[in-house]
DNA sequence: ACCTGAACACCGTTCAAGT
DNA sequence: ACCTGAACACCGTTCAAGT
C-alpha cells in the first residue's frame, strides 16, 4: 500500500507540475505547484530531491508513454517507407502542453547533465522504435539492413525534432507539407 | 557619444549574461551577470526593462549576426540544390554557448509570446536568406520557381533545427551523416 | 510514516543616495 | 545622467511540530 501511495503522490505531484510548466516554464514556482497539486511545498520535497528532480521525473514519463504509442502503431510489421513512418510518428496524438514542456526540457538539459542524460536514455529508446518500425523497409533495400535501418531511424528522429520545434514555434507547415517538401528537395535530382 | 555608450554598455551587459546562460541556464542570476560584467544591479536595469528583456536582446542580436553570415556565403549566386544549401547552413562557424542558448530560448518561447516574437521575426528573415540560397536551383527545376523555393527553405530550417536539437543533445550524426542518411531516405524510391 | 507551514538564505527588482 | 548597493517582496529548501 505505502509504495502504491507513494507512486501515486509522486503522479499527482508531476501532473500538477507539467500543467504549472506549460503555462509558466522557467518561472513555476513551487508555490504555483503546491497551488495546484493540493499540498504542501513540505510533501514535494518528501517525494522529490529538489525541483530539478521533479522535472527530470515528468520528462522520463512523458517520453515514456511516446514510445509505447509509437511502438504499438506499428506492432503489424508492415513495411513501411521513411516518409509513412515520419507520416505516423508526427500524428501521434500529442496535447499542446507535452510539446511545450519538450522544448523546455530540451533547452534545460543542455545545461544540466542529469536531465539530458534522462533525455538522452530515452532518445536512444526511441530511436529504437523507429529502428523497429523501418526494419521491414531496410530488408527490401540493397544495403545492409540493420545500419541503413539504424542511419535512417537516427535522420527521422533529428526530422520530427525539427518538425516540432517549427510547429512549436514558427507554425510553416503540416506535417503532410513537410513531407513533400523533403522528399521534392531530396528526391530524383534529375527530377 | 551618449547613444554609442548607452550601446556599448548594453552589448557588454548582454555579452556577460549570454556567458552565464551558456553555463547555467535558466538559472543564472542576475548577481551572476552582475560579477562577469563588472557593473551593478542597477546598471543592468538601467539599460533593460527586466531580465527577460535581456534574454530578448540576446536572442535577437545572436540570431542577427547569423543571417549576415549566410547571406555572405551565398551572394555569389551560385546553384546550389537543397543539400548544399543545407551543407553551408550546417557547417557555419557556430560557438558552442550559442547553440545551448538557442534551445534555452525555443523552451522559453513556447511560454513567452515577447521571445517568441522575436525568435518569429529572425527565422523568417533567416528563411528569406535561404530562399535567395536556393532560388537559383529552384529557377532549374519545372515547377514555379518561388513557390517551390519558399518550401524548400521552411523544409531546411526545419532540418537544421532537428540537427541541432541532435548536435547539441544526443550527437547521433555529423551533418554529412545526416544529408546522406536524409537523401538515402528520400531519394529514388526504386533505388 | 507522512504532511504541514513557518523559517532561512537567496532571488529579481527598485530607488534614495552618490558621482 | 548614470551608477551604486541596501532594501523589499518573493523564491527554493529545510525541519520542528503535528496527525
Amino acid at each position: 500500500m505505502s509504495d502504491a501511495h507513494r507512486a501515486a503522490r509522486r503522479e499527482q505531484i508531476a501532473e500538477a507540475a507539467l500543467q504549472v510548466l506549460a503555462r509558466k516554464g522557467s518561472d513555476t514556482s513551487i508555490a504555483e505547484i503546491v497551488a495546484e497539486c493540493g499540498l504542501s511545498a513540505g510533501a514535494i520535497y518528501g517525494n522529490f530531491e529538489n525541483k530539478a528532480d521533479l522535472a527530470r521525473y515528468i520528462a522520463g514519463q512523458l517520453l515514456h508513454r511516446r514510445i509505447g504509442t509509437l511502438d504499438d502503431a506499428v506492432a503489424d510489421g508492415a513495411v513501411r517507407t521513411p516518409a509513412e513512418v515520419l507520416r505516423l510518428f508526427m500524428t501521434l496524438r500529442r496535447q499542446p502542453p507535452d510539446l511545450s514542456v519538450l522544448l523546455q526540457f530540451w533547452g534545460e538539459a543542455t545545461v544540466d547533465p542529469e536531465l539530458k542524460a534522462v533525455l538522452e536514455t530515452r532518445a536512444t529508446e526511441f530511436r529504437d522504435a523507429v529502428v523497429r518500425a523501418l526494419r521491414p523497409w531496410a530488408a527490401t533495400q540493397p544495403e545492409d539492413t540493420e545500419p541503413l535501418a539504424l542511419r535512417t531511424a537516427e535522420v527521422c528522429m533529428a526530422m520530427v525534432q525539427g518538425y516540432f520545434v517549427n510547429t512549436a514555434l514558427f507554425g510553416w507547415m503540416t506535417g503532410a507539407e513537410y513531407l513533400d517538401g523533403a522528399e521534392r528537395a531530396f528526391g530524383s535530382p534529375l527530377h
